[in-house]
DNA sequence: GATATTTCAATTGTCCAACAAACGAACAAT
DNA sequence: ATTGTTCGTTTGTTGGACAATTGAAATATC
């Protein structure tokens, strides 16, 4: 016979689980302050120094937050928090366009389906608006990507599926870089916009009408307009994406 | 005029950015060691304390790696460090059934078109067994459901696509508990699994042959099978998962 | 009486010093 | 060849200390 790997856990990881385990089961809910770092110690019968390894442990899995020198609250971990992170894991794993875009291409003609018959008048005067801007934007020729970005997100929203929300995100962190790359280029910044413009308008529409085919179809079509353009730019599906171009840059933590 | 808030981070976060950033430049590559924590605190002038809260960030960011209490190296993010703290999310946020399995809806059946272009003679070979250790479970009464699970990340990985598979990943470990649930239940329990794996074979035989149309609508069907199965238990898809139950457990850190 | 200002205890962030435990390697013993 | 022994190195944990910041109570000011 064989015997299993003993678990033997440094404490400092007893501690992070410990208190995890506590929020996951919701005896700590999202809003609750913590004990005193001391305090926790006193419990757990450890030195402070380790159960701040915890703390450190626990604020970096979004469970936790701490704002300056202020006390250690639960929080409500949100998608923004993990984005980055699975953004970073998918650079560094040189994903391609093509991965993506072919993940994009269930998810978002599917929200959009989703969303039809979900989305409420508040959302929806959202995205109508999204879409004049978009237009302004073109006019005065700024950037029209974070409004795409925002348009898309807002869509995602409306269907009203957390885990469709959860999954999309980090794929849509990385497909702006793309965008920028696309938008750039001459042989499509003459056209895109426009197309793009068009297919949103078509979308809202069929939203509002709360027609899920429509908006699906049309999502559809936005999204192989989408590839189409990166093939016409003569972009390579298969490169790994760029890293260094910037990410939606996050404000800076209060302190 | 008005100055922009200054952003002050504590010293730890300094160490683990300043770390973070050397690795994400390519000026430390995976598999690269790292200097000790002595090291370190002489070279950022800070003690050893606060470069191991530094660390504590990056091990959670699956930026570096520890192997019981040796050396530090740094590591290849890879999905598997990143999807519990997805699932975790979910949890928190009360996600449902029926919301996991919509993305599925979309997820696993592209997975298995995709995968009928690119699967390989390998891992066409680890589905068959697969399919065959789930007849012999079957027969002899024990759990199917690892198997199940093992057999739609195969499929996922068969197809290529690691934004995909990112993207899946924390769906199918809260599926898990769920489906405990599910083949638990007496009404289910007779007719699930037979149908279960007659899907799974039909999918694989549609790999082998190349055959995306086919392998996605046997996907399809078994997906909703397997949320018609929900139904007929008399499970209510709008509730929120049981947190409690537990996941997939990893096997434990080397130490 | 309401609003600033000051004071003060509590809490976090950082440091210094120490030691036990585990590891890797080299070497001796069976 | 495996098992014990030793030793220097590195991590894991503990103790105590103190400056800086915060939140709130107490005081002064209008």
């Amino acid at each position: 016979m064989a015997f299993a790997r003993l678990a033997i856990l440094p404490t400092y990881k007893v501690v992070s689980d410990t208190i995890e385990r506590e929020i996951l089961a919701g005896r700590l809910n999202a809003g609750d302050i913590l004990p005193t770092e001391t305090e926790l110690a006193d419990q757990f019968g450890v030195t402070r120094h380790t159960v701040r390894e915890g703390i450190r442990i626990l604020e970096q899995s979004g469970l936790v937050r701490r704002e300056a020198g202020r006390r250690l609250y639960v929080a409500e971990p949100h998608y923004g928090d993990l984005a980055p992170r699975l953004s970073r894991a998918m650079v560094m794993q040189r994903v391609t366009f093509r991965e993506l875009w072919e993940v994009s291409m269930d998810l978002e003609p599917s929200a959009a389906a989703h969303a039809a018959g979900r989305i409420d008048a508040s959302r929806l005067a959202q995205l109508r608006a999204n879409v004049e801007a978009t237009e302004e934007a073109i006019a005065a020729g700024t950037s029209i990507i974070p409004l795409d970005v925002a348009f898309h997100i807002l869509v995602a929203e409306a269907a009203g599926n957390r885990a469709l929300l959860l999954a999309r995100e980090p794929v849509t962190q990385l497909f702006y870089p793309a965008l920028e790359r696309l938008f750039r280029h001459p042989k499509t910044s003459a056209v895109g916009p426009r197309r793009l413009v068009e297919a949103h308008r078509h979308i809202v529409e069929a939203l509002a009408d709360g027609d899920a085919a429509v908006a699906r179809e049309w999502m559809r079509k936005h999204m192989v307009d989408f590839r189409r353009g990166y093939d016409t730019a003569g972009l390579d599906l298969d490169e790994a994406l760029d890293p260094t171009a910037a990410p939606p840059a996050a404000p800076p933590p209060r302190r």
